[in-house]
Parts: C-alpha cells; structure tokens; sequence
DNA sequence: GGCAATTAGTTATCATGGCAACGATTGTTA
DNA sequence: TAACAATCGTTGCCATGATAACTAATTGCC
C-alpha cells in the first residue's frame, strides 16, 4: 500500500506548511524539483565538510582529477561544474592554498591557466571516492531501475527545454 | 522516434563535456538533478530580476503575501522558503527597507516578529505573477500529465529518503 | 517567586553565485 | 604591420547560503 504522501494534498505541501494547495501540478513539480536538489545538495556537502571542502570545492577538485596528467584549462572546470555560473578563479585559489591542485600558464596559449591535481588531492579524492559513490547511490535508491531510467529521461527534457532561460550569462554571450 | 539525447551516452554527458560516462546510473541521476535545478532557478531569477528582486527575495515576499492580514512570524518564513538554510533577517531587511513589507513585534509574545506585505509590495506581486505562473507551466511543459504525476512522486520519494542527511542544521537541532 | 531550559531573532564570519569590467594574449584583417 | 576583435582569466561588488554565537523574551518546574 502507498504510504502516507502519496495522498493528494500532498507531502511537500505540507512540509512547508502551507495552508493553500498549489495552483497547479506543474507548479507543485517545479517547487519540488528545487527544494528537492536544496535537500540533496546539503547530503552531499555534509559528506565533504569533514575533508575541509565545500561541495563547489570538491566537485572542481574532482574534475580537475578527471583531466588526467595533462591538465585542464580554468574555463573548462567551470563549464563543467555542476553549477556552471560559479566564479572559479577563487576557489581554485583556495585549492591551490590547501595544497590540492597546481596551477601553471599554457606552453603555447599563454592565456590559458592549465591545472593539475597533486598527489595530496588525489589521496584526498580517493579516499573520499567510496562514501561518495555510496550516497550517489543512496539518493535515488527509493526508486526502481524503471523509475530511475524515466526521472533520467524527464530531468534532461526539463534541462533542454529551458537551457535558454537558464544559461548563465556568460554562455549566452555567444549567441550575440 | 526519439530525440538524439535518448541515445545512451547521454545528453548530459556531452553537455558537460565529460569524456568518460557515468560511473552508474543512479550517480548520473544525483547530477542531471543538481544541473536541472540549477538551470531552473536561473531561469526563474531571471524572471523577477527586473523587478529589482532576487529570487529568494522573491519566494520570501511571496510567503509573507499568503500569511495575509495576520501576518507572518520571522522563522516561519524560513521553514516555507524553497532554500530553508537561508539567513532571512537580512533578506527581510531589504525587502523592509525597500517598502515592500512590513515589520512589527507580536502582541502577546514579544519575541516574534510579524511580517505583513505592504501595498506596494502586494502591487510587485500582483504584477509578476502571470509571468511566474506562466514559468511554472513551461518548466515542464515537456512532460505529459502522466509523467508529471511520476516525476512529482519521485522528488517526493527521495526529498523523503534525504530529509536526514539534508536537512540545514538548525532543523536537525531538535532531535539531539 | 526564581531560575534553568526553550524559543525567536539578530549578528558575525566565511564561502559561494552572479555579474560586469578589466588586463593580458592571441587571432584577424585591412 | 597596425588596428581591431575575440578569448582566457582575474578581480571587485553585492547578495545569498551555512553555521555558530549571542540577546531577549517566554515557559516550565521546583
């Protein structure tokens, strides 16, 4: 039997202690698809607090490790960060600082700023990479393989269709 | 058929630039959800921008305007933002000192602190709300009624799964 | 009554997010 | 080759997000 929230009136309203129903479905599953990513949010920095990392922190860390031995360019972290729209120049500084990644001018670009991992980041990513791969697990692990394969499909619909409204100013430039 | 994003691959890897795919299914999940968030919330910033509001501003004053002549206690607006880790005095103080609400210490308990909205505030609102409803809709105008109703009760399902390890703080405070 | 525990807000501190402006470098082209 | 434009990154400014420390008011309990 479904538990209690699937009743209609329903769970998020509740939570937030509204008195009024929402005007729509839509509005209800826009609401809830952000307060939703605020709660996940939070999990994963939570996970990283304890290393001294903020979640921004860690997800740059993480795909500069990804570049591999040949480094990546500043911009291309940020166009790969989950929230793209970040001012990445300080906090690589911060990582630079504690040690995690090294930082050094393109060879023949001298506008570009390659950066590396160091062998103190990476032992700090590895060790962080089992509870890490574990919560990414935990998240969605309510909803079955079938599920799980349409809340995919349904969240890269949403993204598409409003890429335009939600690029960051910086990506838009572009099309000027 | 299918757009080219459904190809197994995925859309949000090439979007991302990622040149290796996703360890598993349930980690692509946990990401597609934080990027498509972050796009939403743009998308909505976007739209209140001109009215001199930022977004959480937004969704506070929106709060306060549904309380209604009663008005609304200070930390009750926090429970009910989308973002529940916010420092709201200082959000509410510049929606004070801009004129759009109004502050006044509680009769009986005079530790409370009411909101009202005031004219003009109520006037911003009124004004924005067909836009923001139009917003709401087309966030998800990709989905069909069907897979809305799914996609809201998987959001649900997992905000439930994560209120634990998500919650902000000061609401964790009570369980020690 | 009197005092500890609670509750409501405020404030301080630090890090991020959004934007615009700037400097440095490279590419283009008249 | 001398402008000019485009690209890459950095920096400044302001607003938010996360937490903790702190004040004030109220409640509970003895």
């Amino acid at each position: 039997m479904p538990p209690a929230r699937s009743r209609r009136g329903g769970s998020l309203q509740a939570e937030m202690g509204q008195r009024r129903p929402f005007r729509s479905k839509r509005q209800e599953a826009a609401v809830a698809l952000l307060r939703t990513a605020s709660v996940v949010t939070r999990a994963f920095a939570r996970l990283v607090e304890p290393s001294e990392l903020s979640w921004p922190q860690y997800n740059a860390l993480r795909i500069v490790r990804g570049a591999g031995s040949g480094g990546i360019a500043t911009l291309t972290i940020r166009e790969r960060m989950i929230d793209e729209g970040t001012t990445i120049t300080r906090l690589l500084d911060k990582l630079e600082a504690a040690g995690l990644i090294r930082r050094e001018r393109s060879r023949p670009d001298r506008r570009q700023v390659l950066c590396f991992v160091t062998p103190e980041g990476r032992r700090l990513l590895d060790g962080l990479d089992p509870k890490v791969d574990a919560l990414d697990e935990e998240v969605t692990a309510e909803l079955s393989e079938t599920r799980l394969t349409a809340f995919i499909d349904m969240l890269d619909d949403i993204r598409q269709a409003n890429a335009g409204r939600g690029a960051p100013r910086h990506t838009v430039r572009a099309e000027v």
